[in-house]
DNA sequence: AATTACTTGTGCAAACAATCACATAGCTGG
DNA sequence: CCAGCTATGTGATTGTTTGCACAAGTAATT
């Protein structure tokens, strides 16, 4: 499969398409067209087909997509068919809340270790289960584990360090909640979730719009 | 000044530069070049160049950027200069961890009103000081308290709903957290963090990689 | 004053992404 | 079994974004 070739836009879409397909099984819709389900993810029919179209024919003419076997197939192109064991790493009020999220388990995400730093805070239990571990027992552990995707919720400051430690334990790909820029070495991935520049893209508009 | 040739990238761009450089200042760093501003924020030092040249020439040539400077035209360019305030409808985890949450303070960013529908949290008190209003007094604190932006942080089932009553009640820009895909009316903005979406990607690449 | 070293600002080309528009294929009804 | 209808899959086109490469401007040094 010629990987370098998808935009990364398409593997964006497809996760939407993914979520609105789920949506549609549960109101038993057994067929949809590209039109519809293009409307419900805000984007253009034919950039539908075309995403599609990268992995191969998935509809049927005059028809549209079986709703369950679409599913499937993006489910699979994704790698959704199967559990993701992640680490979270610092545990303030963000972190919690992430550990508490019922919908990353619903989609086949799960946390199976938690750090942090604070003496007051290892060695407790979180509601979800899982016991605190000291940062520094964080190689040991994601090894054991199987860990596959490292979570940063840490301040700032100490983002890059909390990087570095997961890519040293193994680990190749990083959710990053923390408001910078991680630098990683070649064949890794980070993705970013940054409220603040998201913040600042409606208040750049928001000044635009009143000029 | 031409509003729609800037591309929305450059936008969320400058929002990079501008973290960057506050934290530069905090390192009593005077002066920049765009190759070490660009490294810092993971892009091409050209694009640093010419994401600031739709707005200006800001630097000197044979020089760089005087750091301070720059930031505050950056920050005049995103509308930096002035307090954002914003509503938060969804006081679960994730409503608590985002009011929790020191930087949007420090960024201009402020949470002035805060709604949800249970009973038995209308009337609370947070730790930061907001009082939850029950969302059916939505449209009144939203006038009284002159909010800019509002901020969606409730359950999927709920968000449309909740945005319809946002735009309602005469608010321009929505930042969503819900998993789903807001449908909003033309010259409405909505920004959406998206934990699964990026989750999906990493999931993506992991399994392309291994391929 | 001329030379050197440096870094910005930008025209241009290349890469990438989105959209249009239609030929193609499947289904339905007569 | 054919005609008409519908919605996919895709070649062609248009538009957008990025990055190179260099002219232009600044400072420091001789």
């Amino acid at each position: 499969m010629k990987f370098s070739k998808i935009p990364s836009a398409t593997i964006t879409r497809l996760s939407l398409y993914s979520r609105a397909l789920e949506e549609l099984l549960l109101e038993h819709v057994n067929i949809i067209a590209s039109d519809k389900l293009a409307q419900k993810c805000g984007v253009n029919p034919a950039q539908v087909r075309k995403d599609l179209a990268y992995f191969g024919e998935f509809g049927v003419r005059g028809v549209g997509y079986f709703v369950k076997e679409l599913l499937f197939e993006i489910k699979k192109i994704l790698g959704l068919n199967r559990r993701w064991r992640m680490a979270l790493v610092g545990i303030g009020n963000l972190g919690l809340a992430l550990v508490a999220h019922e919908n990353f388990v619903k989609q086949g995400y799960e946390f199976v270790a938690v750090f942090d730093v604070d003496p007051k805070k290892v060695g407790r239990r979180l509601p979800s289960g899982q016991i605190i571990h000291h940062i520094d027992e964080l190689p040991t552990v994601v090894k054991e584990k199987n860990i596959d995707i490292g979570v940063i919720a840490t301040p700032a400051s100490q983002a890059q360090a909390t990087a570095r430690l997961l890519v040293e334990a193994g680990i190749k790909a990083i959710l990053n909640f923390a408001p910078l820029q991680i630098q990683m070495p070649e064949g890794y991935i980070v993705e970013n979730v940054d409220f603040t520049v998201k913040l600042d893209n409606l208040a750049y508009h928001l000044t635009m719009e009143a000029v």
